[in-house]
DNA sequence: ATAGTTTATGTCATATATGACATATTGACA
DNA sequence: TGTCAATATGTCATATATGACATAAACTAT
């Protein structure tokens, strides 16, 4: 990984190995980012799916269309809480999030 | 439910109806609740299976026994996000995070 | 009983997440 | 090409979650 591209991720807030990459991440860690990121993916699955625009999934669940873009992304802006709740008002069962997360 | 009882929950930010007790709590509500619960029972299960404290829980999460509680309590104060990385702080993968959800 | 251990509850200063907004970028289509 | 809808990125004031602390209950012995 070149270091301007390090240092615009660490700027992001993620943590990035200088060494190995993502070596200096515990297992936790890991697991929590691609635990995040199965549900950013189930997310926008859900919403093409159902062929909506950010805009229409903000007004659901009650946020911005800027937030919803950053759920897509996976940010570290954002908690596994929002993207739960908004997998819920999209009308994912508790059943189906623990999918998207296995 | 008496009003008593009611007032209680609410001041700890619950949510409770006056009539049907929970009948005006949506979907979504609850199954964001059933689901932050499903991960608390699960937290408890891991921490006495392995013969823990609340304290001994605390030092490997890094944070306080009285968060400990309250994450075991299922309080409102805490996230899903906590709970999730308590889990894989204490050696469970995403699969069983989901597991502990569906 | 009472001392020791564990768990529960209440509070608070600080940290982090949030919605909103502006603006930039991308993509589709005339 | 330019125009319009969709998506991405950056920032910020406010809301919410957090760890820490004190203290209270609840257990478990002796």
């Amino acid at each position: 990984m070149k270091a301007a591209k390090r240092k615009k991720l660490e700027e992001k807030g993620w943590k990035v190995g200088s060494a190995a990459d993502f070596l200096d991440l515990s297992p936790e860690e890991v697991a929590y980012i691609e635990l995040k990121h199965a549900l950013s993916i189930s997310l926008k699955e859900r919403r093409t799916k159902k062929k909506l625009s950010q805009v229409d999934v903000a007004k659901i669940v009650k946020t911005s269309q800027s937030r919803v873009a950053k759920m897509e992304a996976g940010d570290p802006s954002v908690s596994v809480d929002l993207l739960v709740k908004s997998l819920l008002a999209l009308g994912a069962s508790p059943k189906e999030v623990a999918k998207a997360i296995a």
